[in-house]
RNA sequence: GGCCCAUUCGUCUAGUGGUUAGGACGCAAGAUUUUCAUUCUUGAAACAGGAGUUCGAUUCUCCUAUGGGCUGCCA
């Protein structure tokens, strides 16, 4: 609650890729940070080692960089409060959690895993569904509560494996205020003796992020709602310590389009739109399709996400980077969660396309058919086909004839129209072109105009023979625009082999 | 089961103690176009339910329902 700079931070686990909801976070912080003129960092939290996924963290910088979600500090950015990955930081929390001992907040629990386990299993069977190991419980475990000091001390120096648990006090009323629920309360009594420290020498996430984030000195903790039932007990842990409360902000969940819980991996292929930002292949060689490798372009992309949850409470919904950081706020975050929209999705990457330039677009155009056509003549393709693309590979498909000489036609799209004096209309028509010297678009419209009028014939009698003979297509863009691009030679020739594939 | 959180068109959402409850996606119709796409216009479409407070509740309170999250030596 401090004056102090604002600072905030996105802290992922290594565990796989990062999905989309992970980056709706981090672009959450990512604008929050930069509306405040504060900082935004990225930390590590691979305190699970054996959950750690190689690739992972590689993966989550790769997606935010794409994204253009760019941290100040960070794994392999540096910054004066680093490392910014938690198991790089090992050797800082066992002091902290030592401290709490001392202190009587916390307490070394002596109990196996296996133990525990039977232990709730046994709870379960006399109809306890979730056995706690809390205030009550606690007594009849095996820790430094109900052991004698003496033989705390041995287990210890003997090298005894044992947990850190804090010391949950009875019944207190935990309140405070997350900026986008309200005030959010919690007794004591519901909440467990967490474990803080593990009995393979790392924190838990619990003492690890109070930890460092005291340390980096984040004012403010932005993330999933998931973790809003825990915050009570986080905060309980500042006070402990008797550090300063960050202020919370716990983000509606992502959920899926379809029925109802939260977005998953799984639905993104099931569904069939993406889920991950890029694509990812498991160690197994499974692969999850990313929005980079669909064609999606990062800002509609961010675009998307931002407004999957939040609005400025205008009716503009197109936003660059630049434009979400001047208007973002937190108090315009909603609280409930939202479902994905595939089709909006390709709304927004639409809307980019056709505002991205035609010369953009023909050097995105040329990367992906490496086609032997000039930039220029890349850019006109682009500008033909563009309205009716929502990815820059829908230009190359939808422009195939633009790109290339059509090697086959399909004359059951033309059929119906290709009547009985169609072959002497068109070669008519030939010969006109063939005297033309002048093949710019409006002079061919003009001319098509005469010729049609001399003929008493409508344009639609007449200009779809055309289209069908040049491209080998039933619609398109305009025809003398396509004819001007074609150029006299590449359309007298296409008439030619058009009309040897009509009968 | 317990605890916490949420609930406005199908979806994302705006909104106020009194509004014809607004916008966007999608859908439908029409216009434009040689055609498809684009564009434009129009339309259908929502305050979960019940109490209470109030002159008046979509808005405030409570209850119910529904949904979600958490309930690990995971994060």
């Amino acid at each position: 609650m401090s004056e102090s700079k604002v600072r905030v931070r996105f802290a992922p686990s290594p565990t796989g890729p990062l999905h989309m909801g992970g980056v709706r976070t981090a672009l959450y912080n990512y604008l929050f940070a930069k509306k405040n003129n504060g900082t935004f960092l990225i930390r590590i939290e691979d305190t699970d080692q054996t959950r750690f996924v190689p690739g992972a963290q590689e993966y989550i910088m790769e997606a935010l960089t794409w994204c253009g979600i760019l941290p100040t500090e960070g794994p392999g950015i540096g910054g004066e409060y680093g490392p910014y990955v938690q198991s790089e930081r090992k050797p800082m929390y066992r002091p902290y959690a030592e401290e709490l001992v001392e202190n009587d907040k916390a307490y070394y629990a002596f109990d196996t895993a296996e133990e525990l386990d039977a232990v709730r299993e046994a709870a379960k069977q006399m109809g306890m569904p979730n056995w706690q190991y809390n205030t009550v419980t606690r007594m009849s475990m095996k820790n430094s509560l109900t052991l004698p000091a003496d033989e705390v001390k041995r287990k210890i120096e003997n090298g005894d494996p044992y947990v850190i648990r804090m010391k949950m006090p009875r019944n207190q009323d935990v309140r405070f205020e997350d900026m986008i629920r309200g005030w959010v309360s919690v007794n004591t009594n519901n909440l467990d003796d967490k474990v803080l420290f593990k009995s393979d020498g790392m924190p838990t996430y619990h003492l690890a992020n109070i930890v460092d984030d005291h340390l980096m000195k984040i004012t403010h903790v932005i993330r999933g709602e998931e973790w809003l039932p825990s915050a009570p007990m986080h905060i309980l842990l500042y006070e402990a310590f008797g550090w300063d409360v960050p202020n919370f902000a716990h983000l509606p969940l992502l959920l899926r389009p379809d029925g109802n819980g939260k977005l998953s991996k799984r639905d993104g292929d099931r569904l069939g739109f993406p889920v991950f930002p890029l694509d990812w292949y498991t160690a197994e060689g499974e692969k999850y399709t990313g929005y980079r490798e669909e064609g999606y372009f990062p800002e509609a992309f961010v675009n998307m996400l931002a407004f999957l949850g939040w609005n400025p409470g205008t009716n503009q919904e197109l936003f660059s980077m630049k434009e979400l950081e001047e208007a973002f706020t937190i108090e315009r975050v909603g609280k409930a969660g939202a479902k994905f929209d595939a089709d909006k999705t390709k709304w927004y990457q639409q809307q980019y396309l056709r505002h991205t330039s035609d010369e953009e677009l023909a050097k995105e155009l040329k990367n992906i058919t490496n086609s032997h056509l000039s930039l220029e003549k890349l850019e006109t393709v682009c500008h033909l086909v563009k309205d009716r693309a929502t990815f820059v590979k829908d230009i190359a498909v939808e422009g195939s004839y633009l790109l290339y000489t059509p090697e086959e036609y399909d004359f059951n799209i033309i059929s119906k129209k290709w009547k009985e004096d169609a072959p002497q209309l068109m070669t008519e028509w030939k010969a006109v072109l063939e005297n033309e010297t002048d093949f710019t678009a409006a002079h061919l419209e003009a001319k098509f105009k005469e010729f049609i009028t001399e003929k008493s014939l409508g344009i639609g009698q007449v200009l779809p023979l055309y289209r069908y003979l040049i491209t080998g297509a039933a619609a398109g863009p305009n025809m003398f625009e396509i004819s001007e691009f074609l150029g006299k030679e590449e359309c007298l020739n296409r008439i030619d082999s058009g009309l040897k594939s009509a009968h």
